[in-house]
DNA sequence: TAAGTTAGTAGACGCTTGTTTACTCGTCAA
DNA sequence: TTGACGAGTAAACAAGCGTCTACTAACTTA
Protein backbone atom coordinates (compact mmCIF):
# COMPACT_ATOMS: atom_id res chain seq x y z
CA UNK A 1 0.00 0.00 0.00
CA UNK A 2 2.29 2.83 1.07
CA UNK A 3 -0.38 5.49 1.06
CA UNK A 4 0.99 8.49 1.24
CA UNK A 5 -0.48 10.73 4.65
CA UNK A 6 -1.00 14.12 5.31
CA UNK A 7 1.63 15.71 7.66
CA UNK A 8 -0.86 17.50 10.09
CA UNK A 9 0.39 17.24 14.06
CA UNK A 10 -2.10 18.77 15.50
CA UNK A 11 -5.22 16.97 13.88
CA UNK A 12 -3.63 13.69 14.54
CA UNK A 13 -2.99 14.46 18.14
CA UNK A 14 -7.01 15.69 18.04
CA UNK A 15 -7.95 12.24 16.32
CA UNK A 16 -6.15 10.17 18.90
CA UNK A 17 -7.33 12.28 21.95
CA UNK A 18 -10.98 12.16 20.52
CA UNK A 19 -10.91 7.94 19.79
CA UNK A 20 -9.54 7.71 23.32
CA UNK A 21 -12.45 9.70 25.18
CA UNK A 22 -14.66 7.77 23.05
CA UNK A 23 -13.22 4.22 23.98
CA UNK A 24 -12.38 5.26 26.89
CA UNK A 25 -16.19 5.98 27.86
CA UNK A 26 -16.96 2.95 26.36
CA UNK A 27 -14.86 0.42 27.52
CA UNK A 28 -12.86 1.48 30.63
CA UNK A 29 -9.44 1.99 30.90
CA UNK A 30 -7.69 -1.08 30.99
CA UNK A 31 -10.15 -2.96 28.21
CA UNK A 32 -8.95 0.21 25.90
CA UNK A 33 -5.49 -0.91 24.08
CA UNK A 34 -3.12 1.26 22.76
CA UNK A 35 -3.51 -0.58 19.11
CA UNK A 36 -7.28 0.04 19.64
CA UNK A 37 -6.88 3.61 19.98
CA UNK A 38 -4.57 3.95 17.34
CA UNK A 39 -6.81 2.09 15.09
CA UNK A 40 -9.73 4.28 15.79
CA UNK A 41 -7.89 7.61 15.09
CA UNK A 42 -6.00 6.10 12.35
CA UNK A 43 -3.19 6.91 13.25
CA UNK A 44 0.20 5.07 13.85
CA UNK A 45 0.64 3.30 17.52
CA UNK A 46 3.62 4.54 18.52
CA UNK A 47 2.10 8.49 17.53
CA UNK A 48 0.52 8.05 20.98
CA UNK A 49 3.74 7.80 23.35
CA UNK A 50 5.24 10.70 21.20
CA UNK A 51 2.61 13.18 21.32
CA UNK A 52 1.13 11.81 25.14
CA UNK A 53 3.92 10.32 26.86
CA UNK A 54 1.99 6.94 28.09
CA UNK A 55 -1.25 6.02 28.14
CA UNK A 56 -1.93 7.09 31.73
CA UNK A 57 -0.88 10.31 30.79
CA UNK A 58 -3.13 10.31 27.72
CA UNK A 59 -6.04 9.27 29.93
CA UNK A 60 -4.81 11.93 32.47
CA UNK A 61 -5.93 14.65 29.42
CA UNK A 62 -8.95 13.17 28.61
CA UNK A 63 -10.21 13.55 32.06
CA UNK A 64 -8.82 17.31 31.89
CA UNK A 65 -11.09 17.70 28.62
CA UNK A 66 -14.06 17.91 29.89
CA UNK A 67 -14.87 20.78 32.88
CA UNK A 68 -17.37 20.55 35.99
CA UNK A 69 -19.89 18.07 36.05
CA UNK A 70 -22.32 18.93 34.09
CA UNK A 71 -23.79 22.22 34.88
CA UNK A 72 -26.53 20.43 37.31
CA UNK A 73 -24.26 21.50 40.24
CA UNK A 74 -25.03 25.34 39.15
CA UNK A 75 -27.75 25.67 40.57
CA UNK A 76 -29.56 26.80 44.29
CA UNK A 77 -29.57 24.53 46.95
CA UNK A 78 -33.05 23.85 47.32
CA UNK A 79 -33.02 23.02 43.12
CA UNK A 80 -30.31 20.30 43.63
CA UNK A 81 -32.54 17.45 44.07
CA UNK A 82 -34.49 17.95 41.19
CA UNK A 83 -31.27 19.06 38.94
CA UNK A 84 -29.42 16.15 39.94
CA UNK A 85 -32.91 13.78 39.32
CA UNK A 86 -33.86 15.45 36.13
CA UNK A 87 -30.17 14.51 34.78
CA UNK A 88 -30.08 10.98 36.00
CA UNK A 89 -33.21 10.35 34.21
CA UNK A 90 -31.51 11.60 30.72
CA UNK A 91 -28.79 8.99 31.62
CA UNK A 92 -31.48 6.08 32.36
CA UNK A 93 -32.92 6.17 29.16
CA UNK A 94 -30.74 8.02 26.29
CA UNK A 95 -27.52 6.19 25.13
CA UNK A 96 -26.08 9.18 25.46
CA UNK A 97 -23.96 9.68 28.87
CA UNK A 98 -21.05 11.67 29.36
CA UNK A 99 -17.64 10.70 28.56
CA UNK A 100 -15.62 11.26 31.47
CA UNK A 101 -18.31 10.32 33.73
CA UNK A 102 -18.38 6.92 32.24
CA UNK A 103 -14.60 6.58 31.81
CA UNK A 104 -14.31 7.46 35.57
CA UNK A 105 -17.04 4.16 36.73
CA UNK A 106 -15.61 1.99 33.98
CA UNK A 107 -11.82 2.49 35.02
CA UNK A 108 -12.38 3.05 38.86
CA UNK A 109 -10.85 -0.53 39.55
CA UNK A 110 -7.88 0.22 37.55
CA UNK A 111 -4.82 0.77 40.70
CA UNK A 112 -2.85 2.69 37.63
CA UNK A 113 -4.69 5.20 37.46
CA UNK A 114 -6.43 5.15 41.11
CA UNK A 115 -5.57 8.58 42.22
CA UNK A 116 -6.61 10.20 38.82
CA UNK A 117 -10.04 8.67 39.25
CA UNK A 118 -10.30 9.69 42.64
CA UNK A 119 -8.90 13.33 42.86
CA UNK A 120 -11.23 13.91 39.51
CA UNK A 121 -14.59 12.79 41.64
CA UNK A 122 -13.44 14.66 44.61
CA UNK A 123 -12.82 17.70 42.09
CA UNK A 124 -16.13 17.55 39.61
CA UNK A 125 -18.90 16.09 41.95
CA UNK A 126 -17.83 15.80 45.17
CA UNK A 127 -16.72 18.47 46.24
CA UNK A 128 -18.62 21.20 44.33
CA UNK A 129 -21.79 19.33 45.68
CA UNK A 130 -20.25 19.33 49.40
CA UNK A 131 -19.60 22.83 49.02
CA UNK A 132 -23.23 24.37 48.03
CA UNK A 133 -24.87 22.33 51.06
CA UNK A 134 -25.39 24.57 53.98
CA UNK A 135 -26.22 22.68 57.48
CA UNK A 136 -23.73 19.77 59.20
CA UNK A 137 -22.31 17.19 57.58
CA UNK A 138 -22.21 18.59 54.33
CA UNK A 139 -19.18 15.95 52.87
CA UNK A 140 -21.03 12.86 53.94
CA UNK A 141 -24.69 14.11 52.52
CA UNK A 142 -22.59 14.81 49.20
CA UNK A 143 -20.87 11.71 49.65
CA UNK A 144 -24.08 10.04 49.40
CA UNK A 145 -25.66 11.61 46.65
CA UNK A 146 -22.59 10.83 44.92
CA UNK A 147 -22.88 7.04 45.69
CA UNK A 148 -26.61 7.55 44.02
CA UNK A 149 -24.93 9.04 40.83
CA UNK A 150 -22.08 6.45 40.67
CA UNK A 151 -24.46 3.64 41.74
CA UNK A 152 -26.75 4.51 38.89
CA UNK A 153 -23.43 4.44 36.29
CA UNK A 154 -22.67 0.88 37.75
CA UNK A 155 -26.44 -0.27 37.21
CA UNK A 156 -26.36 1.26 33.73
CA UNK A 157 -23.53 -0.70 32.77
CA UNK A 158 -24.16 -3.56 34.05
CA UNK A 159 -28.15 -3.97 32.83
CA UNK A 160 -28.01 -1.39 29.55
CA UNK A 161 -29.34 1.83 29.13
CA UNK A 162 -33.04 0.43 28.80
CA UNK A 163 -34.41 -0.73 32.62
CA UNK A 164 -36.80 -3.48 32.25
CA UNK A 165 -39.62 -1.87 32.92
CA UNK A 166 -39.36 1.60 33.56
CA UNK A 167 -42.23 4.27 34.55
CA UNK A 168 -43.20 6.82 32.93
CA UNK A 169 -40.67 10.07 33.05
CA UNK A 170 -42.20 12.11 35.30
CA UNK A 171 -42.87 9.00 37.90
CA UNK A 172 -38.71 8.83 37.21
CA UNK A 173 -38.06 12.44 38.30
CA UNK A 174 -40.46 12.57 41.03
CA UNK A 175 -38.89 9.67 42.38
CA UNK A 176 -35.37 10.32 41.97
CA UNK A 177 -35.93 13.91 43.29
CA UNK A 178 -37.44 12.19 46.64
CA UNK A 179 -34.22 10.30 46.77
CA UNK A 180 -31.89 13.19 46.19
CA UNK A 181 -33.49 15.19 48.38
CA UNK A 182 -33.00 12.66 51.32
CA UNK A 183 -29.16 12.51 50.54
CA UNK A 184 -28.70 16.27 50.68
CA UNK A 185 -31.46 17.78 53.20
CA UNK A 186 -30.03 19.37 55.78
CA UNK B 1 14.85 -27.77 47.42
CA UNK B 2 12.16 -30.30 46.25
CA UNK B 3 10.53 -29.87 49.31
CA UNK B 4 7.76 -33.04 49.93
CA UNK B 5 4.14 -32.16 50.12
CA UNK B 6 1.32 -33.70 51.47
CA UNK B 7 -1.34 -35.12 48.96
CA UNK B 8 -4.58 -33.52 49.70
CA UNK B 9 -6.64 -33.10 46.91
CA UNK B 10 -9.82 -31.66 49.37
CA UNK B 11 -7.39 -29.50 50.90
CA UNK B 12 -5.91 -28.13 48.36
CA UNK B 13 -9.35 -27.14 46.39
CA UNK B 14 -10.29 -25.54 49.40
CA UNK B 15 -6.89 -23.14 50.18
CA UNK B 16 -7.55 -22.41 46.38
CA UNK B 17 -10.90 -21.00 47.03
CA UNK B 18 -10.39 -19.24 49.68
CA UNK B 19 -7.18 -17.71 48.25
CA UNK B 20 -9.98 -16.67 45.12
CA UNK B 21 -12.26 -15.63 47.06
CA UNK B 22 -9.91 -13.62 49.36
CA UNK B 23 -8.02 -12.07 46.53
CA UNK B 24 -11.02 -11.39 43.97
CA UNK B 25 -12.72 -9.54 46.78
CA UNK B 26 -9.57 -6.85 47.64
CA UNK B 27 -8.32 -6.69 43.95
CA UNK B 28 -10.90 -7.23 41.27
CA UNK B 29 -11.75 -10.09 38.45
CA UNK B 30 -8.47 -9.04 36.03
CA UNK B 31 -6.60 -7.78 38.79
CA UNK B 32 -5.99 -11.07 39.97
CA UNK B 33 -3.43 -13.56 38.05
CA UNK B 34 -3.42 -17.38 37.92
CA UNK B 35 0.27 -16.76 39.55
CA UNK B 36 -1.21 -14.47 42.66
CA UNK B 37 -3.64 -16.82 43.44
CA UNK B 38 -1.62 -19.85 43.37
CA UNK B 39 0.97 -18.44 45.63
CA UNK B 40 -1.42 -17.36 48.05
CA UNK B 41 -3.43 -20.70 48.32
CA UNK B 42 0.43 -21.83 48.58
CA UNK B 43 -0.34 -24.23 45.43
CA UNK B 44 0.51 -25.08 41.93
CA UNK B 45 -0.68 -22.82 39.09
CA UNK B 46 -1.56 -25.85 37.13
CA UNK B 47 -3.57 -27.49 39.79
CA UNK B 48 -6.80 -24.51 39.54
CA UNK B 49 -7.26 -25.53 36.02
CA UNK B 50 -6.77 -28.87 37.07
CA UNK B 51 -9.73 -28.65 39.81
CA UNK B 52 -11.96 -25.36 38.55
CA UNK B 53 -11.10 -25.67 34.63
CA UNK B 54 -10.38 -22.21 34.43
CA UNK B 55 -10.20 -18.75 36.21
CA UNK B 56 -13.34 -17.56 35.07
CA UNK B 57 -15.10 -20.81 36.50
CA UNK B 58 -12.98 -20.32 39.37
CA UNK B 59 -14.94 -17.01 40.01
CA UNK B 60 -18.28 -18.54 39.14
CA UNK B 61 -17.81 -20.67 42.25
CA UNK B 62 -16.20 -18.18 44.45
CA UNK B 63 -19.85 -15.99 43.87
CA UNK B 64 -21.72 -19.15 44.28
CA UNK B 65 -19.64 -19.74 47.42
CA UNK B 66 -22.39 -17.40 49.76
CA UNK B 67 -25.57 -17.82 49.34
CA UNK B 68 -28.41 -14.03 48.80
CA UNK B 69 -27.68 -10.96 49.98
CA UNK B 70 -26.64 -11.53 53.82
CA UNK B 71 -30.11 -11.48 55.83
CA UNK B 72 -30.66 -8.35 55.45
CA UNK B 73 -33.21 -8.81 52.48
CA UNK B 74 -35.24 -11.46 55.15
CA UNK B 75 -37.19 -8.59 56.82
CA UNK B 76 -41.06 -7.26 55.94
CA UNK B 77 -40.87 -4.68 53.22
CA UNK B 78 -41.20 -1.91 56.44
CA UNK B 79 -38.37 -2.62 57.65
CA UNK B 80 -35.99 -2.94 55.05
CA UNK B 81 -34.76 0.77 54.87
CA UNK B 82 -33.56 0.64 58.46
CA UNK B 83 -31.90 -2.91 57.68
CA UNK B 84 -30.27 -1.61 54.74
CA UNK B 85 -29.01 1.67 56.35
CA UNK B 86 -27.41 -0.32 59.12
CA UNK B 87 -25.83 -2.47 56.72
CA UNK B 88 -24.56 0.48 55.14
CA UNK B 89 -23.63 2.18 57.92
CA UNK B 90 -21.62 -1.26 58.90
CA UNK B 91 -19.64 -1.09 55.41
CA UNK B 92 -18.71 2.36 55.88
CA UNK B 93 -16.69 1.99 58.57
CA UNK B 94 -15.31 -1.62 59.55
CA UNK B 95 -13.31 -3.01 56.64
CA UNK B 96 -15.26 -6.15 56.72
CA UNK B 97 -16.96 -6.82 54.20
CA UNK B 98 -18.63 -9.43 52.35
CA UNK B 99 -16.74 -10.64 49.47
CA UNK B 100 -18.43 -11.74 46.92
CA UNK B 101 -20.10 -8.25 47.21
CA UNK B 102 -16.95 -6.62 46.70
CA UNK B 103 -16.06 -8.56 43.89
CA UNK B 104 -19.20 -7.91 42.13
CA UNK B 105 -18.16 -4.33 42.33
CA UNK B 106 -14.66 -4.53 41.51
CA UNK B 107 -15.20 -7.24 38.71
CA UNK B 108 -18.49 -4.91 37.12
CA UNK B 109 -16.53 -4.19 34.18
CA UNK B 110 -14.34 -7.47 33.14
CA UNK B 111 -16.42 -8.18 29.52
CA UNK B 112 -15.57 -11.53 30.60
CA UNK B 113 -17.30 -12.17 33.32
CA UNK B 114 -20.09 -9.56 32.94
CA UNK B 115 -22.91 -12.36 32.68
CA UNK B 116 -21.81 -13.72 35.76
CA UNK B 117 -21.82 -10.67 37.58
CA UNK B 118 -25.34 -9.60 36.42
CA UNK B 119 -26.94 -12.59 36.94
CA UNK B 120 -25.43 -12.56 40.15
CA UNK B 121 -26.59 -8.75 40.89
CA UNK B 122 -30.21 -9.91 39.69
CA UNK B 123 -30.25 -13.02 42.09
CA UNK B 124 -28.79 -12.00 45.13
CA UNK B 125 -30.13 -8.43 45.48
CA UNK B 126 -32.05 -7.11 42.33
CA UNK B 127 -34.71 -9.87 42.49
CA UNK B 128 -35.23 -10.89 46.16
CA UNK B 129 -35.93 -6.93 46.88
CA UNK B 130 -37.98 -6.14 44.30
CA UNK B 131 -39.90 -9.32 44.94
CA UNK B 132 -40.14 -7.75 48.78
CA UNK B 133 -41.99 -4.54 47.79
CA UNK B 134 -45.75 -4.35 47.11
CA UNK B 135 -47.19 -1.24 44.95
CA UNK B 136 -46.13 -0.06 41.27
CA UNK B 137 -42.62 0.23 39.71
CA UNK B 138 -41.44 -2.47 42.15
CA UNK B 139 -38.35 -3.13 40.17
CA UNK B 140 -37.70 0.29 39.37
CA UNK B 141 -37.54 0.92 42.83
CA UNK B 142 -35.24 -1.49 43.40
CA UNK B 143 -32.82 -0.38 40.93
CA UNK B 144 -32.71 2.46 42.74
CA UNK B 145 -31.77 0.97 46.04
CA UNK B 146 -29.56 -1.33 44.57
CA UNK B 147 -27.35 1.82 42.75
CA UNK B 148 -27.33 3.05 46.07
CA UNK B 149 -25.60 -0.16 47.55
CA UNK B 150 -23.12 -0.33 44.77
CA UNK B 151 -22.47 3.14 44.33
CA UNK B 152 -21.30 2.81 48.10
CA UNK B 153 -19.26 0.00 47.36
CA UNK B 154 -17.48 1.65 44.63
CA UNK B 155 -16.61 5.04 46.98
CA UNK B 156 -15.74 3.10 49.34
CA UNK B 157 -13.34 1.53 46.72
CA UNK B 158 -12.59 5.29 45.86
CA UNK B 159 -11.63 6.89 49.45
CA UNK B 160 -11.21 3.87 51.41
CA UNK B 161 -13.34 2.31 54.31
CA UNK B 162 -13.37 5.87 56.82
CA UNK B 163 -14.32 9.06 55.31
CA UNK B 164 -13.40 11.98 55.69
CA UNK B 165 -15.77 13.34 58.70
CA UNK B 166 -18.46 10.99 58.88
CA UNK B 167 -21.06 12.26 61.53
CA UNK B 168 -21.55 9.40 64.65
CA UNK B 169 -22.81 6.53 63.93
CA UNK B 170 -26.88 7.48 64.76
CA UNK B 171 -26.96 10.49 62.43
CA UNK B 172 -25.38 8.28 59.46
CA UNK B 173 -28.31 5.82 60.28
CA UNK B 174 -31.17 7.92 60.18
CA UNK B 175 -29.88 9.64 56.79
CA UNK B 176 -29.51 6.15 55.29
CA UNK B 177 -33.38 5.21 56.19
CA UNK B 178 -34.70 8.00 55.00
CA UNK B 179 -32.96 7.68 51.99
CA UNK B 180 -33.93 4.04 51.59
CA UNK B 181 -37.12 5.07 52.71
CA UNK B 182 -37.34 7.16 49.47
CA UNK B 183 -36.35 4.65 47.27
CA UNK B 184 -38.30 2.11 48.40
CA UNK B 185 -42.05 3.69 49.21
CA UNK B 186 -44.56 3.42 47.16
C1' DT C 1 5.60 -56.58 46.38
C1' DA C 2 4.13 -54.91 41.74
C1' DA C 3 1.07 -52.14 38.99
C1' DG C 4 -2.08 -48.45 38.43
C1' DT C 5 -3.95 -44.11 39.69
C1' DT C 6 -3.50 -39.43 40.54
C1' DA C 7 -1.86 -35.18 43.32
C1' DG C 8 1.66 -32.23 42.59
C1' DT C 9 5.47 -29.96 39.80
C1' DA C 10 8.34 -27.40 36.34
C1' DG C 11 8.43 -25.26 32.40
C1' DA C 12 7.05 -23.96 28.02
C1' DC C 13 3.30 -22.35 24.77
C1' DG C 14 1.00 -18.76 22.17
C1' DC C 15 -0.72 -14.46 22.73
C1' DT C 16 -1.35 -9.62 24.23
C1' DT C 17 0.19 -5.73 26.60
C1' DG C 18 2.62 -0.83 26.77
C1' DT C 19 6.58 1.01 25.12
C1' DT C 20 10.62 1.98 22.18
C1' DT C 21 13.80 1.93 18.34
C1' DA C 22 15.35 2.65 13.67
C1' DC C 23 13.85 4.28 9.71
C1' DT C 24 11.23 6.83 5.58
C1' DC C 25 9.97 10.79 3.55
C1' DG C 26 7.13 15.18 3.16
C1' DT C 27 7.93 19.98 4.19
C1' DC C 28 10.20 24.27 4.36
C1' DA C 29 14.06 27.62 5.17
C1' DA C 30 18.59 28.99 3.43
C1' DT D 1 18.95 22.73 -4.85
C1' DT D 2 20.32 21.27 -0.48
C1' DG D 3 20.03 20.22 4.18
C1' DA D 4 17.74 19.99 8.55
C1' DC D 5 13.61 19.06 10.96
C1' DG D 6 10.00 16.32 12.31
C1' DA D 7 5.46 13.73 11.24
C1' DG D 8 4.57 9.22 10.23
C1' DT D 9 5.74 4.17 9.89
C1' DA D 10 6.99 -0.79 10.74
C1' DA D 11 8.90 -3.80 13.60
C1' DA D 12 10.74 -5.32 17.62
C1' DC D 13 11.18 -5.27 22.75
C1' DA D 14 10.53 -7.17 27.44
C1' DA D 15 7.11 -8.41 30.49
C1' DG D 16 2.93 -10.47 31.74
C1' DC D 17 -1.14 -13.15 30.82
C1' DG D 18 -4.12 -17.80 30.91
C1' DT D 19 -3.44 -22.26 29.62
C1' DC D 20 -1.38 -26.72 28.75
C1' DT D 21 1.94 -30.60 28.44
C1' DA D 22 5.26 -33.86 30.10
C1' DC D 23 6.88 -35.53 34.05
C1' DT D 24 7.72 -37.06 39.20
C1' DA D 25 6.40 -39.29 43.05
C1' DA D 26 3.04 -40.51 46.65
C1' DC D 27 -0.73 -43.25 47.62
C1' DT D 28 -4.06 -47.30 46.71
C1' DT D 29 -5.19 -51.72 45.24
C1' DA D 30 -4.51 -56.39 43.81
Amino acid sequence: MDETRQRDREGTRRRILDAARRLFADLGYDQVTMRLIAAEADANIALINRYFGSKRELFAEVLAMQGRFPGVLDFPEEELPRRLAEYIAERLRSDQTSPVMAALIRSSNCPEIHDLIRDRVSSAILEPLSARLSGPDAAFRARIATALITGNGTMRQLYGPEPSDVPDREAVIARLTAVFEACLSR
